[in-house]
DNA sequence: TAAGGGACTTGATGGCACTTGG
DNA sequence: CCAAGTGCCATCAAGTCCCTTA
């Protein structure tokens, strides 16, 4: 329910209020909002919350008026938000005090950037509104937020959930967030009144879902065999497994999901109840199987009908009319598209004509702007190569010798090179060999103080570890060093100096500290931006890494190595021909080289010192343009998948019988992929940790079981366990079994395939397809449809929370694990104890209260004093209370075991297409903030203007 | 077509600054 | 005010995949 009633806005923490007011409307608007939250967050006046004063509302009006839309490009806001907070240096035109000019531009030519700026000029002419220079605040006319308008997906109940645990749902962000969301809205209206009228457009669609999802996975598999048996879906010809809606949800997904008993319309009262706890984090982990039996037993079946519409949304009235039509259009469209949300029942070709079209419907010209930027990314023109936009850089015509080929990724790049690391400082403190003190070089003892300080680590013990620390630090020593073996050093005195520095370093006080941290500021200022074709671009690493003792994932057969230190002389420039090049930053040392090649985004690189053929490079930000084109580039050809997959999905089912071995091997492979999210597994040399993907499974990490079941237990990237156990189709099942038959343990299952031969066959299918193109695909698919499946009416932390868990199903699928922190059976522990205090007092209080009916006195407290007498009425008030407490203290307590090996973020960062996100936040009146952190809105700036309803 | 060079994305982790609860 | 807890962010290892070469 979004909006609250006029009547009711309070007004306090103001600034929040104001800035998520603004910065909703400028949201709804199309208007990028990482603008405005930019701003905030560099503005001194925002800070400090000051956002009545003629000094905010200055600075902000002076900074929208930077970016006329004409010179406008997402990337260049960015960084000038960046740059107005922090001064820039000197090189570059960092004035402050005069609007950054931002030249990317004027030759169509150069690329996908212009591209994207130009759509996003589009757009925001489109819309009306946009950066408007002149105006700080927003203004009337503001379209309503598209928002507003009923939650399009669905009202279903959440369907999933429940079943697997005891306990509801996870109600996390829950308590925190409410209240100060409410207020947000709350002010958001007050704001904007003339706005709710048309969000208050009824829209509500009713989309039909799937269906499927509450069912037990182990039903779905079954379907598999038959597919008929799910109610709406038309099934696919593709291979069974595929079913309406299911298809596009990997096998594991699946698994976690399910078992929802999902019921009862209530809106959100039981929402939580009805989420799904987690039940599929055990997929991986030890617990899994039992948990995941469990899950498929209980689900129960969710209501088909459910259909919640809210009307919320037609309660609202609207207040001012006004412009807004077009938005109102938008959500009508909406009804369009909404459907397709749910059409999970609808075969994958129609769907994917659907959302084709509805795509292109723009409806209104807002429409269009959304479009535009959506579908844009592929037409990058690369024509005109040669710009001239600056005749100074015209003559700067060829390109680098190294790689001719590839496209040419910038004109002008300029930059300041790397820092380096300090010079090692020696502390002088001597270790104990054999019980006597010894005299290091400063070369020896710098290494050997890498070792000391790493005695807490689980490094330290490590047998290899110590093995190859000691053959390195040995030459160092020299053959003839008192110091003849490992065994008899004793670091202690090192590693005591260590944690000494480091408490002092705690102990600094805050002037001093801040006083620090700018003078590191001062020196890495000026290593931080780059400008490439104009524009003023984050770097990304533009530290050189320090040396130290390699630290190796797993069993790692390098880990210990010493990391020797980086000079000037192992580097590799990379920067505009006509730029000035670095100076290098050592005296009497120069780069190892400099080139001028266009065709590639990297800035700098050096040899990794642990293994001489490969390569540290120093790179842009994310934020930058440059990696946000590829990273949409990389979501919209996982979109692309989406027409191609049933197809695909057709194609593998039958080669699992073909003839061909290797056609065989392929199909099982493909089939893993896309159902698994496995990665592609490439072969590995010997002196690397050995991980296997699905190419480089060997036979001993799949085990067939029962029925149709396979049993999977590997160490993937990074060297992190991946269990499942797994029904598959009978023909996969066999087909397994057949590549085991007559090898060993250790050989390759595929032992016809590898990620080559993989991909070439996958670019058959779709061009550009990659095995890794799966992983982002589903991925995305899921968070989409189960955002639009899951989300109800609700107040915004609700609705985080389905985003949550969403989120965390990706991570299950693909496998996202974290270490279990230390405290954390501390954590847990604590909690049951206090759920057991306030199980006790509830206990009191219900003996309280019989008592009370019967007109006797409470009974004495646990000091022998007597208690107040309460009304029944007052008994019953705080058993509630006391009953809520516990509820939820078990929710948190669920949610935190839930989630104790689950990492969210990676998913976040790298496989959910960021405009599933902004655009459901668009649709259910979340504030972006709530869902992405700075650097995440940062890295997302190309995603902010979608048009609400974007589907994946 | 196998091997390997090269460029770029993906991923877990640890330190640290905030926030929260007592 | 302090300790515990949390989220953010930089770091750098470890993947993927493309391309060239022999």
């Amino acid at each position: 329910m979004g909006l609250r009633p006029i009547e009711r806005l309070g007004k306090n923490d103001e600034e929040t209020q104001a800035q998520i007011s603004f910065f909703q409307t400028s949201f709804f608007k199309g208007t990028p909002l990482c603008l405005y939250l930019l701003h905030l967050q560099h503005t001194p006046e925002a800070k400090k919350g000051q956002h009545d004063t003629d000094e905010y509302k200055q600075s902000l009006d002076l900074f929208l008026h930077r970016f006329d839309p004409i010179r406008f490009s997402y990337s260049s806001v960015v960084m000038a938000v960046e740059a107005s907070s922090k001064r820039v240096i000197d090189d570059f035109d960092d004035d402050d005090d005069k609007p950054l000019i931002f030249r990317r531009s004027n030759n169509s030519s150069i690329s996908k950037k212009n591209q994207l700026n130009q759509e996003i000029k589009k757009s925001s002419s489109t819309n009306g509104q946009t950066s408007n220079p002149q105006r700080s605040k927003v203004g009337p006319s503001s379209k309503a937020s598209p928002t507003s308008m009923s939650p399009l997906g669905s009202p279903k109940p959440a369907a999933s959930s429940v079943k697997a645990s005891p306990v509801k749902s996870p109600p996390m962000v829950h308590s925190k967030v409410s209240a100060s969301l409410d207020d947000r809205s709350k002010h958001l209206l007050k704001q904007n009144a003339s706005i709710d009228a048309l969000k208050r457009e009824p829209n509500s669609n009713s989309d039909s879902e799937d269906s499927e999802d509450d069912k037990p996975l182990s039903a779905r598999l079954m379907r598999n065999t038959n597919n008929t048996s799910k109610g709406l879906g038309v099934s696919p010809p593709v291979k069974s497994l595929s079913k309406d809606s299911d298809d596009e949800v990997p096998l594991s997904s699946k698994f976690a999901m399910k078992s929802g008993a999902g019921t009862s319309g209530s809106k959100f009262d039981d929402y939580e109840e009805k989420k799904p706890l987690t039940s599929g984090i055990q997929q991986n982990g030890s617990v899994s199987k039992e948990k995941q039996q469990k899950s498929a037993a209980i689900s129960s079946k969710r209501p088909l009908d459910k259909i919640i519409s809210s009307d919320q949304s037609s309660a609202k009235k609207a207040k001012l009319s006004d412009t807004t039509t077009p938005v109102k259009i938008k959500q009508v469209t909406v009804k369009g598209e909404g459907k397709r949300d749910d059409d999970d029942h609808i075969p994958i070709s129609q769907r994917i004509k659907k959302s084709v079209s509805s795509d292109n419907k723009s409806s209104t010209t807002i429409k269009k702007v959304t479009k535009v930027v959506s579908s844009s990314s592929k037409k990058i023109t690369k024509n005109s190569k040669q710009v001239l936009k600056n005749s100074k850089y015209s003559q700067s015509t060829k390109v680098s010798p190294s790689s001719g080929d590839g496209q040419k990724k910038w004109t002008t790049l300029v930059h300041n090179g790397v820092i380096f690391p300090p010079p090692y400082k020696p502390h002088g403190i001597k270790m104990l060999y054999k019980g006597q003190p010894v005299a290091l070089t400063p070369a020896q003892e710098e290494v050997a103080t890498m070792y000391a300080v790493m005695r807490e680590s689980d490094y330290y013990t490590k047998p290899k570890f110590q093995e190859n620390f000691w053959n390195d630090w040995r030459k160092i020593l020299g053959k003839n060093h008192v110091i003849q073996n490992l065994k008899d050093c004793d670091f202690t005195p090192i590693f005591e100096w260590h944690l000494a520095e480091k408490e002092k370093k705690k102990q600094m006080s805050s002037e001093e500290k801040k006083a620090l941290k700018e003078e590191k500021l001062n020196q890495e200022e000026k290593y931080m931006w780059a400008v490439v074709d104009g524009v003023k671009e984050k770097v990304g690493n533009f530290r050189v890494e320090p040396p130290g003792l390699f630290r190796g994932r797993g069993e790692h057969p390098k880990m210990g190595k010493l990391k020797r230190r980086i000079r000037p002389s192992d580097i590799t420039m990379n920067i505009g021909k006509d730029a000035p090049i670095p100076e290098c930053p050592i005296p009497g040392e120069r780069w190892k080289e400099v080139k001028h090649d266009n065709t590639v985004t990297w800035l700098a690189f050096w040899n990794d010192p642990i293994n001489p053929k490969e390569f540290k490079y120093v790179f842009l930000a994310a934020s930058s343009s440059l990696k946000g084109q590829s990273d949409k580039e990389k979501y919209e050809k996982a979109r692309k998948l989406k027409d191609y997959i049933e197809n695909i999905r057709t194609a593998y089912t039958k080669d699992f019988t073909s003839k061909d071995v290797t056609r065989r091997q392929i199909a099982v492979a493909t089939y893993l992929i896309d159902k698994l999210a496995l990665r592609a597994g490439n072969e590995k040399d010997d002196d690397e940790a050995d991980t296997v993907g699905c190419c480089t499974l060997k036979v001993g990490n799949v085990e067939c079981v029962e029925k149709n079941k396979l049993k999977f237990d590997f160490l993937g990237k990074d060297s992190i366990q991946y269990v499942n156990t797994v029904e598959v189709e009978l023909p996969v099942y066999k087909a397994i079994k057949e590549f085991q038959s007559g090898k060993r343990e250790n050989d390759d299952l595929f032992d016809k395939l590898d990620t080559s031969k993989l991909n070439a066959h996958l670019k058959d299918l779709m061009p550009g397809l990659t095995a890794k193109v799966f992983r982002t695909y589903n991925a995305s698919i899921t968070l989409d449809s189960m955002l639009s499946r899951d989300t109800k009416d609700g107040d915004v932390a609700e609705k985080v929370v389905v985003y949550q868990h969403a989120n965390k199903e990706v991570a299950i699928i693909c496998n996202h694990q974290r270490t279990v922190s230390k405290s954390h059976s501390a954590q847990i522990l604590r909690l049951t104890e206090k759920i057991e205090e306030l199980k006790g007092a509830l206990k009191e209080l219900k003996i309280d209260l019989d008592r009370a009916k019967k007109g006797k006195p409470p009974l004495k407290d646990a000091e022998g004093k007597q208690k107040r007498n309460l009304a029944p009425e007052a008994i019953e008030k705080k058993i509630a209370q006391t009953n809520g407490k516990i509820e939820k203290m078990e929710r948190d307590m669920h949610t935190k075991e839930d989630l104790k090996t689950v990492a969210l973020g990676t998913s976040k960062i790298n496989y959910l297409d960021p405009r599933i996100t902004v655009a459901w936040c668009k649709r259910h009146e979340v504030p972006i903030e709530k869902i992405f952190n700075k650097s995440l809105l940062a890295k997302f700036a190309w995603s902010m203007d979608v048009d609400p309803q974007f589907r994946f």
